[in-house]
DNA sequence: AGCTTTTGTTAGTTTCTTTAACAAATAATG
DNA sequence: CATTATTTGTTAAAGAAACTAACAAAAGCT
């Protein structure tokens, strides 16, 4: 049961029918693919005119493509299959981080197309841009011809509207129009930014492999040098009246705990943060700091899940400290939203057969009921980009989205 | 940007354009009467002769009736105000809680049409079914003709689709299908169940007067023996995957802190709500008992605040204290979140000019930007009756929302 | 009184869903 | 192998609702 806003609606004009339907359409086509007008007339529940008229408009936009003719065990006549027409033009994911960026091309569907590569990220923007600007023309071998547009996600505050970085600590930006910097050397392409927490939500829900279709609401927590996290209720990314929904990585474990880079204490990202495991491991009372800031300067929240494999007691010890920390966080999240499901991303889900125990054990101690203690918990590895991932859903989203409707 | 879901969306049929237009103009009448078609039709920028068969269809259905003609100071016809017709028939709205049980009879559209009554509350199911029906037959004159439905707000986790009582720890309930044992008996009327902290966050959507337009997020804090909270993002209540969204008060402020009554140490709840208070002004660690396990047992919360206006300085820093944790627990909801603006209810807001600094600044103390810890607070005193009227908006609000689509 | 302006209605057009009929294609049947 | 049954996809026509344009009704202004 919805509220409409009487300051913010949307009247439903000739065409909003057939919009809404086409969308439809479009995502079954999507998720279903190899489908035919028929499969299709029964998964919508209408008549195969309906999807004829639909299909028809799909096929002219360049949206959909026939296929090769199905095979059926039945008689009649044979289906023609339908498919997302990918080949139309191309997307670019960036995913900028404090050591390096990244860059992919996909196809407009956001399948990736090409190797990806990367550079060091400058942290003057102007030169940033002219950097970025410089690779992305070169991936894209030489020209912007053919590319749809650029998503890229930001490992900070970002409001996707101005294309402002409102505050990156990890790159030492505070309100940078990236957004303008940009455009200027890559006119026409539309361009767009988002925080990576909030970008690795997205990931999950428009991603069309696997368990992706979305059943609930989802929560995406990034465990990496700080917490980045991305919240989805209703189909829809919460992005907050100021962007910065989803900051429970500074929600306290307890107020008195250890001081944490945001200057509160007992943040919950001072306890499980990537610096945060490594201090504790190396005994010092550093968590509020960068790991630069550690002797071992290099010594990589890998190396220690490395160490702890190998028998190192004291690394196992930091770890399991970590994962009941980890636990008990997760907790609040599942208290304040009771999410369908909450994916792990970053650095520490290598170790995630050393800490789920301990994970699910903190998360029980804490949540209300037994049914929200077994809140599923999907672990997605760093291999599957879900930053990058998070930057093409930028771009190609909209294009499946539901239409804003009353 | 929402996400279609695959496997739960709705087509767009013939009538669904005319559908979404109907509501869109309902909802404007509502917050916008005395109205004119003329009006609407600026206001929903569309022609006049189409909000002529809207309006028309909305008076067939008895949903509006034309009133007195407006006088304008210009020249031209007059026009024809629209109001939305209440007279058609009645709501009930029934406020569970340990205590006592209330009860509220509106019109049509939630306007309160008589006194408030009230019966002690019975704790087993069976005879508080039978109770609160032959209050509810009283409070109609007799009997159940022209009675819309009922709206029941419970303190604890409802499932709104079973009408079962799944928790509710203040009445000792477990697995209660509370709703079979009310249909029994008050035959053909539609009965909704909710969360009293859900139920105060609708009530604040909902409400017609004021400034009770929604323009963004919001949340309801409701403090009282214990914390009812409830969210709604996007115009749409937080319900989650087991309806248990919005537990913000076992989100802990320190988990080696004070037991709390949900057997986790240190939850917000634990500092904050009355009993917290109460004993932490008797200088006991009792928070997690009920204030009947106090010597005093009689000796309100608001007791607590009258002593502090005049002059009793351990009950003012006793309220002060609670004031600080409000504000840091205030701040976790504002930084997960991100709120357009919180809304407070229960005692505690009869001492908010002594205490507001405090919550302020603890709330500043823990957010992330300063922006952040601007965030509006609103005071929503008892004498709005807001789980009464979130009980009014379980049964009146379905004529006004926005139909399902995509 | 006549003109102007605003409100609200009506008749006709357009767009899109829906229904129904039909053509195309293919397996099963006799 | 011809016929029949069945499934797919299209087309034509009907129905519904937004939209357009013209007009009637009502009231102030000159």
């Amino acid at each position: 049961m919805r509220k409409i806003d009487p300051n913010n609606f949307t009247l439903a004009k000739r065409g909003t029918s057939r919009e809404i339907n086409r969308q439809i359409a479009l995502t079954l086509i999507r998720t279903h693919q190899p489908v035919s007008r028929a499969d299709l007339s029964r998964l919508m529940e209408t008549n195969r005119a309906n999807i004829t008229f639909l299909v028809n408009e799909l096929l002219e936009e360049e949206l959909v493509r026939e296929g090769a003719q199905g095979n059926q065990k039945v008689r009649g006549r044979k289906p023609t299959f339908l498919y997302l027409n990918s080949q139309n033009s191309r997307a670019i994911a960036v995913d900028v981080r404090a050591s390096r960026t990244y860059l992919m091309v996909t196809d407009s569907i956001g399948k990736q197309t090409g190797d990806i590569v990367s550079f060091q990220t400058v942290f003057d923007p102007e030169k940033f841009a002219e950097e970025l600007s410089r690779q992305i023309v070169n991936i894209l071998g030489g020209g912007l011809a053919g590319c749809d547009g650029i998503g890229i996600v930001i490992p900070g505050m970002v409001d996707p509207k101005t294309g402002i970085v409102v505050r990156a600590p990890a790159l030492g930006w505070r309100h940078v129009n990236l957004l303008k910097a940009l455009e200027a050397r890559l006119k026409g392409i539309p361009i767009q930014l988002e925080n990576s927490g909030k970008a690795c939500a997205l990931s999950q829900i428009w991603s069309t492999r696997g368990d992706g279709l979305n059943h609930g609401d989802i929560v995406f927590v990034s465990v990496s040098d700080g917490l980045g996290i991305g919240v989805v209720i209703n189909g829809e990314l919460v992005r907050g009246r100021h962007n910065s929904a989803g900051e429970f990585g500074h929600v306290p474990l307890s107020i008195d705990g250890p001081l944490c880079s945001c200057g509160a204490n007992g943040c919950w990202e001072a306890y499980i943060s990537n610096p945060a495991t490594l201090s504790r491991y190396f005994g010092r009372n550093v968590s509020g700091r960068k790991p630069k800031a550690l002797e071992v300067a290099d010594f990589t929240i890998e190396d220690l899940i490395v160490r702890a494999r190998g028998g190192d007691s004291k690394a196992l010890t930091a770890l399991h400290s970590t994962a009941r920390y980890l636990g008990l966080g997760l907790a609040t999240i599942i208290n304040a939203l009771d999410p369908w499901r909450i994916y792990i991303g970053g650095e520490i889900t290598e170790a995630w057969d050393l800490i789920e125990p301990e994970v699910r054990d903190a998360i029980k101690e804490r949540t209300l009921t037994g049914e929200l203690g077994e809140t599923p918990l999907k672990i997605v590895p760093a291999v599957e980009y879900p930053r990058l991932r998070g930057a093409v859903a930028l771009v190609t989203a909209p294009a499946f989205a539901a239409p804003k409707v009353a």
